[in-house]
DNA sequence: CAGCTTTTTTAGACTTATCTAAAGTTATTT
DNA sequence: AAATAACTTTAGATAAGTCTAAAAAAGCTG
C-alpha cells in the first residue's frame, strides 16, 4: 500500500491540511490531483482500510500517525531531492520542484539517508522549507510573510509560501534570494504595495507578492 | 507509450536480442520479466503498433529503431545513476541495481545530461558496461571472457558478465577490481578451472567466473 | 424550515497490466 | 509423417485507478 497513486494522495492530504486545519474535504483533493470527487471518494475509501487516514463520509479527512509518517517522507525525499538539483547539478529553483515530484518515489532510506550526507545535511530546501528528519521530525520556522512588517522594519528572507515557478522566477527578476536582507521603507494604503531597500536599491512589491514572502525578523 | 512497464518490456527486449541475436521469443520475455507468456503475448501486439518493435505471431520479436533508441536512453539512465550511486554516495557495485532500476524511469533528458556531466561524463558505469552517449551512441569494448586466456597471457579485468550480487561480492572477497592485471599461470583440464596472478597471490577461478570476468588483453 | 445549491457518494463503465485455462501453432521424435 | 511435446496466442477474469451520470447528504437562503 504505498503506489506512486497512494502516496501523491498522502501528500496532497498533508499540504491542505496544513492550510486549513479543518478535516480536508474530497472537492479539494480532487483539485489538488487534477481528478474528479467521485475518484477522490472512492480512494479515501481505501486510504481508511489501510489505516492511512481518519474517514467518515461526507465529514473530511485527516492523517493518521501512519499516514502523517508517510506524508513527511515523502516530502523529505522532495526537499532533499531538490536540494541535490541545486546545489550539485546546478538548476534553477524554479525549475526543480517537477523532477523532485518524481524523484520523491524512489523507495529507499538508504539511497535517501546516503544522499542527505551527500549534501551535508542540509536543513532547508532551495525554496526555504525544511527538511524533515530521518525520524519524521519537522522544523517549525519562525518566519513571517512580509505583509506583517511595519515600515522601518527590517527582515531576512527565509522562504516562499508560493513555490510556482512564476513567482520565484519574479523574484529572481527583482534579484531576491533567499538571506537577502530586506527593509521596508514605506507601505501604500491604496493597494498595500510595499516598497522595501534590498541590496541598496528601492523596490516596490506588491501586497501579493508580500504575502507570499516570508522573512524573519530576529537577528 | 512510455510507461513503467513498458518501458521494461523494450530493456528485456533489448537484453535478450543481445545474447540470443535471433528474435527473442515470447517465453523468454516472460522469464525475464517474472510474467506469463500470456501477458507477454498481449503487450507485444501492443508495442508492435506503437512501432517500437517488429512482430509476427509465433515469430519472435526484435526492436524498431524506435525501440533501441528507447533501449538505449534506459540503459544509460541506468548506468549513470549506477556511478552516480558509487562515486558519489559510496554504494558498493554489488548494492546498486535495484536502486538504478528505479531511477532508470525518471523522465527528464536535462537531468540526465546534468548528471553526467557532474559525474564527469564517465564512459563505463560501477561494472565496466559502456554507457550510451545522448546520442544513443555505444562503445563495443575490446574484451574477451577470462575463458579466452591461455597459460602465462595477461589481462586487465574491464567488467563482468553477471552483475548478481553474488558474483560481485564474490570477487570483492577475491579482491578482483576492475583495472586489475590477471595472469594465467595454469589452466585446469578437468574442470577448466584457471589459477591467476593476482596482486602477487595466486588464486584460483571456476570456469563459470572466468566465463563471466571480461578482460582486455591488449595494452 | 422548505426548497435550492453544493458537495459527496454510489453505480456502472473503461483502461492497463496482469492472471488461468483452453485452443492453436511450431518443433521434435520415433 | 504421425504423435507428442513445447511454445504461443486467444478468451475471459481480476485489480487498480480513473471517468460520467445519478442519487444522497449537507449547507444556504429567503
Amino acid at each position: 500500500m504505498a503506489s506512486f497513486t497512494v502516496e501523491n494522495y498522502i501528500k496532497a492530504i498533508y499540504r491542505l491540511s496544513q492550510k486549513d486545519a479543518e478535516g480536508v474535504s474530497t472537492n479539494a483533493i480532487a483539485e489538488a490531483l487534477g481528478t474528479k470527487a467521485a475518484t477522490v471518494s472512492d480512494m479515501l475509501k481505501k486510504l481508511s482500510q489501510h489505516k492511512l487516514i481518519h474517514y467518515k463520509k461526507y465529514q473530511g479527512t485527516t492523517l493518521t500517525k501512519n499516514g502523517r509518517d508517510m506524508a513527511l517522507n515523502i516530502i523529505r525525499k522532495h526537499r532533499l531531492w531538490e536540494v541535490f538539483l541545486v546545489d550539485k547539478l546546478e538548476f534553477r529553483w524554479d525549475e526543480v520542484h517537477d523532477i523532485a515530484e518524481e524523484l520523491e518515489h524512489i523507495d529507499s532510506d538508504e539511497l535517501i539517508n546516503r544522499l542527505e550526507d551527500f549534501l551535508g545535511r542540509p536543513k532547508f530546501d532551495p525554496h526555504g522549507d525544511p527538511i524533515p528528519t530521518r525520524e519524521g521530525q519537522i522544523e517549525r520556522r519562525e518566519q513571517v510573510p512580509l505583509t506583517e512588517l511595519k515600515t522601518n522594519e527590517t527582515g531576512y528572507v527565509t522562504g516562499v509560501k508560493d513555490s510556482s515557478k512564476e513567482f520565484l522566477q519574479y523574484l529572481d527578476a527583482q534579484g531576491i534570494e533567499l538571506g537577502n536582507k530586506l527593509e521596508v521603507t514605506d507601505i501604500f494604503d491604496y493597494d498595500k504595495s510595499r516598497t522595501v531597500k534590498h541590496q541598496g536599491k528601492l523596490v516596490t512589491l506588491s501586497q501579493q507578492v508580500c504575502k507570499n514572502l516570508f522573512v524573519r525578523t530576529e537577528s
